[in-house]
DNA sequence: CTCGAATGTGTAACCGGTTACACAAAATAT
DNA sequence: ATATTTTGTGTAACCGGTTACACATTCGAG
């Protein structure tokens, strides 16, 4: 292996030239960077990232951590980081936390040590005391907003108040709107839209907590048909919601949209390939993504950023599992 | 922060023995041992990881390589290869290579330079001079089997002789079906597998290229059985093309399974979203991941492994898009 | 009792870079 | 012409570990 020794020898100059020269820091002649050039190519030298990172501290890798790839949800997103990530050189370490504090902490932790420059996180606890003392770069994905941490996330509210007006532009009377676990802060605010909509329209509605699962909602979803005969409108917080509500109506004999409509939440790509297609408010998850690694690469670079919240638009998608709108 | 050296003068020895006594290699007494414990407590040392990376060469990361983590069949894998190398105490970094070989170069020489210990695999270029020169630890999953490169695989023939069957014995008597891209080896061994089974039932059947897209296979899909209508049986490579034929089964108003049955081929979790739940041959991806990490890390921490293809049985997942069997 | 092997420890080189600092030469200001 | 600043370079310390090797002691075998 070549070192910046050997460089520094063929090229006649010291190796702290050679290291200015290959930092662009300082001081290098012309002359110097020549033979310094010369002598590189002639080698085939190239640098030991790890022995920068001794002295810098710096790794250009960054941090993803998400509950649980699997939820169709995130690979999007992983895919968006890692696209721009690559795009400024820095390369992506996957953290699936499973939400468990402890996993988070621990993946934190070890990481920090590996001297990681910086962490995209998509959590519920980014209040907890390990994210505080964390002085690394970090930027909240989707939920929760923290005082110092920058935050990207979908407009939910005015996405679920979207959603809502769906449903009753398209003639419901009563619907039921699937909320989403409570201590997940886009949940709440999905529930926040669903009410500023439904609210003022006089319309009955019912709402049942219902985690972000397909055989859950499935199972909670048909209870809830066969107990109450007249909903003819369900608002799912999230598409794998809506996909186990369909498959309770399904199961059930209620035709969809004929005899109920429904809407989900997220914009995933299972929505499209059911039948029929799935009518939700889809959130841009590869732009937030994307957002998301640019903030903390230009964290970690220092540059100034003053914005502290982005926020992405959703985009309704009007799919099968609802009616036309006009009567 | 603390060193290695700031225990040693502590605990009144020397740093080689700290370093004995941490890494557990060469004579450390009691005593030794004792007041290093004592004097790394006190001072909260720990490691640095990075440091130690520059001499051993070794980083407890591994790479893993994927075509697109959007692909729902890549999500579980990398969940798998996450939650094991979790347990070994390595952590994981994402690559999507889009199956660009240079990208995928790009990738592996990056990495090789941080000193990363492995690379887990999906991809159909392992032949590629970049692969055979790489002197660090690789297995490959789902794809390629390369002489010097452990594989992981599902058996791809057998599973797709089983799926065909499932059309055989439910009647069909004019199966189509849609053959993967020529130049992935697990499309062809599906291929191989159908024809195995489908050659001497005297059934009347054809074959299409589909890629595992779902939009492109709706339009593939809706083709064919525009052209052909006496089609009673689709066997699909992938599950995203069996959601593809549906939609297009849908959208001509053919009733499934009742004058059309569809089978997949990979058991992706959209599988049971659709409605009727779709029939199909389950990989146990995983397993599949699960196994190929735990063989990659073997091979990174030396320990002999003759084993050299690991075969994962498929299963046969019956939903609705097929009927009951008995006539 | 003698000797070779096993046990235990420290010094210093090494992994391969970055960078503070000292110093010299050239350019600019006064 | 002199003082000051800018430009250019090299030496050596440093990042924080690992490990080859030399050396000392203890132990069991013969």
């Amino acid at each position: 292996m070549t070192t910046i020794r050997d460089v520094a020898k063929k090229a006649g100059v010291s190796v702290a030239t050679v290291s200015r020269y290959l930092n662009d820091s300082g001081y290098v002649s012309g002359d110097a960077a020549k033979a310094v050039a010369a002598a590189v190519k002639e080698l085939k030298y190239e640098l030991n990232p790890v022995a920068r990172s001794l002295n810098t501290k710096k790794t250009n890798l960054i941090g993803l951590i998400v509950p649980d790839i699997t939820n169709p949800f995130f690979p999007e997103l992983a895919r968006a980081v890692e696209d721009v990530a690559l795009t400024y050189g820095y390369t992506v370490i996957l953290c699936n936390s499973d939400e468990n504090p402890e996993k988070e902490k621990n993946y934190l932790e070890t990481l920090k040590k590996k001297y990681i420059d910086g962490f995209i996180v998509t959590s519920n606890q980014l209040d907890a005391p390990h994210y505080a003392n964390m002085a690394l770069p970090i930027v909240a994905l989707d939920r929760a907003i923290n005082e110092h941490i920058p935050t990207v996330a979908s407009n939910n509210r005015e996405g679920a108040a979207m959603g809502t007006r769906v449903l009753l532009e398209r003639g419901c009377k009563r619907i039921l709107f699937l909320r989403g676990p409570e201590e997940l802060n886009p949940a709440n605010d999905r529930y926040e839209g669903f009410m500023d909509a439904i609210r003022n329209s006089g319309v009955e509605y019912d709402v049942v907590v219902c985690p972000f699962h397909f055989a859950d909602s499935e199972k909670i979803v048909d209870r809830v048909l066969r107990e109450q005969k007249n909903i003819d409108g369900i608002f799912a917080s999230s598409d794998v919601s809506a996909a186990g509500a369909l498959k309770a109506a399904a199961k059930l004999g209620i035709a969809v949209p004929d005899e109920l409509q429904v809407v989900g939440f997220d914009g995933i790509a299972m929505g499209e390939m059911l039948t029929p297609g799935l009518t939700t408010v889809a959130q841009d998850v590869y732009k937030m993504g994307a957002i998301a690694t640019r903030v903390l690469i230009k964290r970690i670079e220092n540059q100034v950023e003053e914005q502290h919240f982005f926020e992405v638009p959703v985009q309704l998608k009007i799919r099968g599992t609802t009616r036309s709108v006009e009567k």
